[in-house]
DNA sequence: CTGTTAGCGCATTCAG
DNA sequence: CTGAATGCGCTAACAG
C-alpha cells in the first residue's frame, strides 16, 4: 500500500514499486505492446491510480520518438475569414485528440517555425492551411522526413499529401441548379483581391470553376472580386449591375460578405429570390445561421479537419504513401433561390 | 572536420566531438548559462552548422523539467465572436515567441485537458480565455503546480493570475463621453443572452459598468442582450425605441452587430450619428474597418495578450507572486457620435 | 574557463 | 508471461 508523500510526480519506477513489479511490466500495461495477464495489470492499474500516476510525455517522447504533438500552420491574413480558419481549426483539434495527439500552433508569419518544430522533434506532422498555388513552403515542407498534410490544393504537391474541398465542383454544381432553374446570367462575386493575387487555391479554383461551367453551358456570367465590407460590395454590386448582362443571379464565395449581402441588394431594389438568386458557397451554419437560409454549397470544414489529420497519421503508423483527397459538393436549398421569372 | 554521413539528426555529442569539446562545453554555448571564451564559442557555433544541429525538444525538456510550450485554452462557443478570439490567440502566440515559447492548443470542451496537459508535463503554464464569474475551472487550475493566467476577472480568482481589459471602465468612459456630447437617454446594446446568462466576465462587467455609470450621472437608460444576427436586432432595436425613454444613443458592446448595425437603425429613420450616436466596445480594427469608423472603446487584445503570456513568463522564471491586472481604456472618436440635436 | 558524469523518466531489447 | 539492463539526448552539478 502507498504510504510514501508524493513531494514530487510519481515516476514509472513509483508505480512498479508500488504494485511489485517492474518499470518495464508498467510501460507495457500502458502501451499495450506485449500481453500482460489480466491480474497484473489490475494491479498495476490500482497502483497508478493510488498514485496518481501519469507519465511525463517528454521522457516518453525521448524514448520512443514521438512527441504525440502536430502542427497546425494557420494563416493570419486579413484576407481570410476568420469564422472558416476557426472551424478548420476546431475540425484538427477535435480529431487529433481521437488520435492521442494534440497540436501546436504555428502562425504563418512566423518564418521558419515550420522548420524549427521539426527539426526539433516537437511535432510528428503537419498540418498547413490556406495553401497558395505555387506556395514557398511546400519545397519546404517536401524535404521534411516527418509527414505533412496540406489543406489546399496547390500546383505541384511534390509528393506531399493533401485534401481539399471540390471548389471548382462547388461553383459547376451551384452553376447548373442555377441554369436549371432558368436563370440564364449570373455573376460570382468571389473573394478579396488579395487572396485572387497570391492565389489562395480556394479562390483561384471557385472562379475557375465558375467560369468553366458557365462557358459550357453558354451562360451569360461576369466575377469579381469583393472584399469583405459594405463598401466594396457596393461597389462589386455596382459593377455587376451596371454592365449590359442580365444578372439574374449570383454565386457568392466569400463569407464574410453574407450578412450584408441582402440589405446591399435592397438597396439596388432587388430582393431574395423574387429578383435575384443567390447561391454561397459558405460552411453550413454560417449559411444556414442567417435571417434566412441561403442556398448554399456547404464547405464541409469538419470533413476536410478530420481528413488531413487522419492522412497524417496514416503516414504516420501505417506508413501509407501520400494521397490526394478532394470533397465532393452538394447543393442544399435554402430560401434564397428561385426560378427565373 | 566533418565528413561523416549523418544517417541520423546530429546530437549535441556528435557536434562536441566535432567541436573538439565536452557535450556540457556544447550545451553551456546554447543556454549561456555560464561564461565560455569566445574562441570556443566560435567553433561550437561553427560545429553545430556544419552538423545542422538542432536540440530535441523532448530531450531537453526532460532534463530541464521545461518543456517551453504554453497552454492555451481558447473557448468555442457559438456566443463568442471569431475574430475577436483570433485577435487574442495572435497576441499570445506571436508573444510567446519572444519568449521562446510554443503554444499548445487547447480547446475549452475537451474536458481534462488541463489537467492531462499539465500532468503529463506538456506545458510550462496555463493561458485561459473566456472566464465565467464562478468558473468551475478556476479550482481545479488553482490546484496545479503550473502558473496559470486568466484574462478574464472572475469572482474569485483563487490566487491565481489575471488580466483583462477594464470594461466596466470602458462604459463609463463611453457613457461619459455621450453625456458630454448632451445625450441624456442611452441604451446599450450588449452581448448575446448567452453570454450573460453564463457570467461572462466581459459581458457582466460592461453592462454594470454602464448602468453604474447611467444611474451616477442620472442619465436615463436602458439595455438589451443581443445575438449576432440582423433578426435579433431588429428586435432589440424595437425594444430600445418602443419604451418611453428618449434614447438619442447607443453603447454597443457586440462585435458581430457591427456589419449590420447601421442599415438596421437605418430601418428605423435614423441615421448614425445625425439622429442616434453610437459608441462600440471593440477591438479597433474592427471599429476602424468599418464603412465610418466607429467611435470606439478600444479593446486592446495585443495587449491583453501580451500581458498574459508575460505574466505566465515572470510567474516561471522569476517566481513572481499572482497579481491582477486591468488594461485601462481609452476612447477614439470616429464619425459615429455628435452632439445631441 | 572547461571537462566528467550522474541523472531526467520512459521504452524496449534481451534474458528468463 | 515477467524482469533487468541499456539507451534515448540533454542539463547541471561537481571537479578541476
Amino acid at each position: 500500500m502507498s504510504n510514501r508523500k508524493a513531494s514530487t510526480a510519481a515516476t514509472i519506477s513509483d508505480v512498479a514499486k508500488e504494485a511489485g513489479v517492474s518499470t518495464s511490466t508498467v510501460s507495457y500495461v500502458m502501451s499495450g505492446n506485449r500481453p500482460i495477464s489480466k491480474e497484473t495489470r489490475e494491479i498495476v492499474e490500482a497502483a497508478m491510480r493510488r498514485l496518481k500516476y501519469s507519465p511525463r510525455s517528454s521522457a516518453r517522447a525521448l524514448a520512443s520518438s514521438r512527441s504525440n504533438v502536430l502542427g497546425l500552420v494557420v494563416p493570419l491574413r486579413a484576407d481570410v475569414n476568420v469564422g472558416v480558419v476557426m472551424q478548420f481549426v476546431t475540425a484538427v483539434v477535435t480529431t487529433a485528440r481521437t488520435f492521442n495527439q494534440d497540436v501546436l500552433l504555428l502562425t504563418q508569419d512566423d518564418a521558419g517555425s515550420i522548420e524549427r518544430v521539426t527539426s526539433q522533434s516537437m511535432v510528428d506532422g503537419l498540418v498547413m492551411m490556406d495553401i497558395e498555388a505555387r506556395d514557398p513552403r511546400i519545397p519546404v515542407l517536401a524535404k521534411l522526413d516527418k509527414p505533412a498534410v496540406l489543406i489546399g490544393m496547390p500546383d505541384d504537391p511534390r509528393g506531399l499529401s493533401c485534401v481539399d474541398f471540390d471548389f471548382a465542383g462547388a461553383s459547376r454544381t451551384a452553376v447548373r441548379h442555377l441554369v436549371e432553374l432558368g436563370h440564364r446570367g449570373i455573376a460570382f462575386i468571389g473573394s478579396p483581391p488579395a487572396s485572387l493575387r497570391r492565389h489562395a487555391t480556394y479562390a483561384d479554383r471557385a472562379l475557375r470553376g465558375f467560369e468553366e461551367a458557365c462557358r459550357e453551358l453558354e451562360v451569360t456570367h461576369v466575377s469579381v472580386a469583393c472584399e469583405a465590407n459594405s463598401k466594396d460590395l457596393a461597389r462589386a454590386l455596382d459593377k455587376v449591375f451596371a454592365g449590359p448582362e442580365a444578372i439574374t443571379a449570383l454565386l457568392v464565395h466569400n463569407e464574410g460578405l453574407l450578412p450584408i449581402l441582402r440589405e446591399n441588394l435592397a438597396a439596388h431594389s432587388l430582393s431574395v429570390p423574387e429578383d435575384i438568386s443567390v447561391v454561397v458557397i459558405a460552411p453550413a451554419d454560417v449559411a444556414t445561421s442567417a435571417f434566412l437560409p441561403w442556398t448554399a454549397v456547404s464547405i464541409p470544414a469538419m470533413d476536410i479537419g478530420r481528413a488531413a489529420v487522419e492522412m497524417v497519421m496514416d503516414r504516420l503508423s501505417l506508413a501509407k504513401p501520400a494521397e490526394l483527397r478532394l470533397i465532393a459538393p452538394t447543393l442544399s436549398e435554402g430560401a434564397s433561390t428561385a426560378a427565373v421569372r
